[in-house]
DNA sequence: CGCAATTTTGACGTAGTTCAACACGTGTGG
DNA sequence: CCACACGTGTTGAACTACGTCAAAATTGCG
């Protein structure tokens, strides 16, 4: 499952065409610093960083596990589920490339959600224990740390805003097709195009519809000329519609 | 406005009894090592923390505006909004004494919501610019510090989970009275009441619902003896059943 | 007290769900 | 190689929870 650790240099992020690069992913910040300084945070900076694979549908961490690593996406696509007392799941989230998984569970110190690999992928696993004592040595690491949960705050916010407006099926499903769009096109190349790693179920557990509601307003929208739809990648054809439906 | 800050003291929590102590509040570990220590920090300190009375309807901060200080609520509760482009508001949450208000500017340095006081309320003022330099002398501050952003983060996320969930209105409603209850009990002392300061149109608002839906689902609980309904004050009568329907 | 704002109740319409059938791979075993 | 099961996705028809519109009841404020 481990690869070679990524220690005093930048991750190797060459063996696959979709890995993003370092200075797009957020943890960078806390990352770069740490695995180059030669500071009095030697010993620990030999363990605190490490990238590590996980095959498709594999678990990163588990609800109810005491929180241990932080995680940086390299490649692939996530996605966030929780337990319902039902014997089903309920999409809580998607993360992709040069995002971070588990910073939420800083407090209370267990993994709130089920993190699972869409696809095959690669993290950097950043170990919590060891990040808090190189940071209470170095100042700077620390406001990289506050930067970082803020801004991956931020992020959380913008994705549940859509769900909160809790408008019309239509305006979710655009909005969601957006919110992806501009979180993931970067991978995928071509700048309409939006490659929709998850299930149909998946998606529409995340926003809250049925998966037969999801399908009609899919056809819908290529109907309407809005999307060309490919299976699981999605092109834009009309992005304006789009926005406008999204209400954003 | 303004009463007399809070300097090299705790804040005085005696003029009104639904003060809540400095030991119940969020912003207790940031704010009493700044304002008590005799450290380097003595220029900063004069200014840092400063207490805020704020009326009926008044605006904390609006949406859009720069950051400069976040607020941790002493006394009265807070709906917080954001514009539509249609003329109406969507409101995204509330916030009750003890916990902090605009700690999610922190990135990127705008609020993104209004923030609105629902009874006259009292804060304390927290300048972020003074906070960051005071925190960047006192490694210990600096962890205070990630430490509440995770912690309010936290509660965030609780509130929104109730909002993903989308069941029905019903499990809405229980679930919402019961994060109030858990959230703002300790203030109106009785333990099986809740006083919902807000309108019921701000509570729909949040929740997605319709004033009149709420308004029948609220009855029906009634009617149901889950609760009582004294206008603004909800006793609950059969804790069980709220927690059943609510689905947590 | 009296008027406006808020909340509740009632009757009806609709968006999205539910249930059911079908279509399209993809993998498995005879 | 085909036959079959199975997961995933699409489409159709009836149902229902919630929304909409309207009016009555209650509360709050000058």
């Amino acid at each position: 499952m481990l690869t070679k650790g990524s220690i005093n240099s930048k991750p190797k992020c060459d063996k696959d065409h979709k890995f993003i690069p370092c200075h797009q992913c957020a943890m960078e910040s806390i990352c770069l610093p740490i695995n180059t300084q030669q500071q009095p945070i030697e010993l620990t900076q030999q363990y605190l960083t490490k990238r590590v694979d996980k095959t498709t549908n594999s678990y990163l961490f588990k609800q109810g596990q005491s929180l241990t690593s932080i995680y940086a996406i390299c490649t692939g696509t996530f996605k966030l589920t929780k337990h319902t007392q039902i014997n089903d799941e309920k999409v809580i989230g998607f993360k992709f490339p040069g995002e971070i998984i588990g910073h939420d569970a800083l407090h209370p110190k267990i993994y709130s959600h089920n993190a699972i690999a869409l696809d095959d992928a690669s993290v950097c696993e950043v170990n919590v224990a060891k990040l808090l004592a190189c940071s209470y040595a170095v100042p700077n690491l620390q406001l990289s740390l506050v930067d970082l949960l803020t801004r991956q705050s931020y992020i959380a916010q913008k994705q549940y805003e859509v769900l909160i407006a809790k408008s019309s099926a239509e305006s979710l499903v655009a909005a969601f097709i957006l919110n992806v769009k501009k979180r993931y096109s970067d991978v995928t190349g071509a700048k309409n195009q939006v490659l929709l790693t998850m299930s149909r179920d998946n998606i529409a557990n995340f926003l809250g519809l049925r998966r037969e509601t999801l399908s009609r307003v899919l056809s819908k929208f290529q109907k309407e000329k809005f999307i060309t739809i490919s299976n699981k990648l999605i092109q834009i054809d009309n992005l304006a519609a789009l926005f406008k439906l999204a209400n954003l």
